[in-house]
RNA sequence: GGAGAGGUGGCUGAGUGGCUGAAAGCGGCUUCCUGCUAAGAAGUUAUAGGGGCUUUAACCUCUAUCGGGGGUUCGAAUCCCCCCCUCUCCGCCA
């Protein structure tokens, strides 16, 4: 959420930071009724002022045992016109916070000019995506065929279960997943440090209105109707949620998490993308690196952050870049966000697995999370910073491709074999 | 899920219609006293918003806030309704 004291007191700056994302966006509105608001406000302290002073009269008179008939009356005629302007006045607040709630954040300085993927600037290439480590001549088999042929993910009987874009993981299948978070998860506890979180997987719609899915996406998200609680779209929700309505002290910060969970999501919109394979799930495994930091911190947290979603990348040895999302490009709540795609050999593109997002105070300020500088100090909003370390299915893909070898079998990378039975570097088929 | 009790400031805890943003104690901060420590004395100690002022700040002032929302009333921490949460007992359950 953007704080109203700037739209008022630097509305163009505002309006041609937001014109970066998207050119018809205006804060014309909103302006308007904050004006009429707080007019209205000052009205009303006006008369609640007035009407304090006439009771604390009553209460002497009474005290006196005096009669106070005329003040009552006073005081109803102040109390009915309070009443008036309240009435507005909170439909004006109801609506103020609803435009504020759906306005998305100010790119940062540091995110380039475009308007859509076309205009994002690629940083870095890591690896050597054209060159397979077994094979340059023989084409590579996509993923899902890899996965169905090996029986290590049950495509059918997912959606036999559920619906479509739903999927069982099989036998090694199921075990390359499990051994790629805990893989992830004791590299960033071990290496990165970072605390690592298991938190709910439903979420209220207060802790979705804070990190910036609610009120704007819900029709991305599964929700529970009979106790109006959310199924997670990624840990940030919760874990970004933990010290909601708290301060903290600045030798708290930066704080850094690390969580697992499975992540649910609608994908309303993408009928007909993706359909094949896991890039594109209802369900899926993810671990998330959330941090909490000051404003100071927040840079270079930041950095390490997507560098420590990378080395993830690295240790698995599998070819990525990162993207720096332009202005157009950029989700509804970050200022600025760099994109780690990952290698698919089989349809010769970068997939994105991971995205590093840097929020600024717009979390904060909707989740009213702040910290203390100096023990007297006032509150001050803190900075959240999120990213995929990594997404766990799109991992599984890009391995199933990039370590196939000649014969068709799949490699196991060398850094997750402690995960599996003494000896074994390729996945075992199943059949059922 | 059923029954009961309860949610007040950093903490403990008083407060059943007006002088209560809130007693008292603890803790914190400042100053004084003190050979160190301890003890003691005085003062101070919530958050948000508006306006004044204006370099952000400080300061002054007003308003709101006693779990959340709504209602009754000239006036609500206090009365009524709904919701949330905590505790105890029962039930259920991994």
């Amino acid at each position: 959420m953007l704080d109203i004291k700037q739209l008022r007191e630097a509305p163009d700056t505002v309006t041609s930071l937001l014109q970066r994302r998207l050119p018809e966006l205006s804060i014309d509105a909103i302006l308007a009724l904050d004006e009429r608001r707080l007019s209205l406000l000052s009205e009303e302290e006006l008369l609640r002022s007035k009407r304090n002073a006439l009771n604390k009269q009553l209460a002497e008179r009474k005290k006196a045992g005096e009669s106070a008939d005329d003040i009552i009356e006073a005081t109803r005629c102040l109390s009915e016109r309070v009443k008036q302007i309240e009435t507005e006045k909170n439909a004006l607040d109801t609506e103020q916070q609803a435009l504020l709630l759906s306005m998305p954040n100010l790119p940062h300085p540091q995110t380039p000019e475009g308007r859509s993927a076309d205009d994002n600037v690629t940083l870095r290439t890591w690896g050597d995506a054209l060159k397979n480590r077994f094979q340059q001549s023989q084409s590579v088999l996509p993923h899902w065929d890899v996965a169905t042929q090996f029986g290590l993910i049950d495509f059918e009987r997912g959606v036999k279960i559920a619906k479509s874009r739903f999927s069982v993981f099989r036998a090694d299948g199921a075990r390359l997943a499990r051994a790629l978070i805990q893989f992830m998860l004791n590299t960033h506890t071990q290496e990165g440090g970072y605390e690592e979180i298991s938190p709910p997987y439903l979420v209220n719609r207060a802790s979705m209105t804070a990190t910036g899915q609610l009120p704007k996406f819900e029709e991305d998200l599964f929700r529970l109707d009979g106790d109006d609680l959310f199924l997670i779209p990624t840990a940030e929700v919760p874990v970004t949620n933990l010290y909601a309505g708290e301060i903290l002290e600045a030798h708290q910060l930066p704080l850094r998490f690390a969580a697992y969970t499975p992540c649910f999501r609608r994908e309303a919109g993408s009928a007909g993308q993706d359909t094949r394979g896991l890039i594109r799930q209802h369900q899926f495994d993810k671990v998330e690196l959330v941090k909490l930091v000051t404003p100071e911190q927040a840079d270079e947290e930041y950095a390490q952050l997507i560098a420590d979603a990378e080395r993830i990348l690295e240790l698995l040895e599998l070819p990525y870049r990162a993207v720096q999302l332009c202005a157009g490009d950029l989700g509804f709540g970050a200022a600025r966000c760099v994109d780690l795609e990952v290698w698919m050999p089989a349809q010769g593109v970068y997939r994105e697995i991971s995205s590093c997002s840097h929020f600024s105070d717009f979390q904060a300020r909707r989740a009213n999370l702040k910290y203390r500088r100096q023990l007297d100090a006032k509150a001050t909003l803190l900075h959240t910073i999120n990213g995929s370390g990594l997404a766990v299915g799109r991992t599984v893909a890009a391995i199933l491709e990039n370590y196939q070898k000649p014969d068709g079998t799949v490699e196991i990378p060398a850094v997750l074999r402690p995960y599996f039975p003494g000896g074994q570097s390729v996945l075992k088929a199943f059949s059922a």
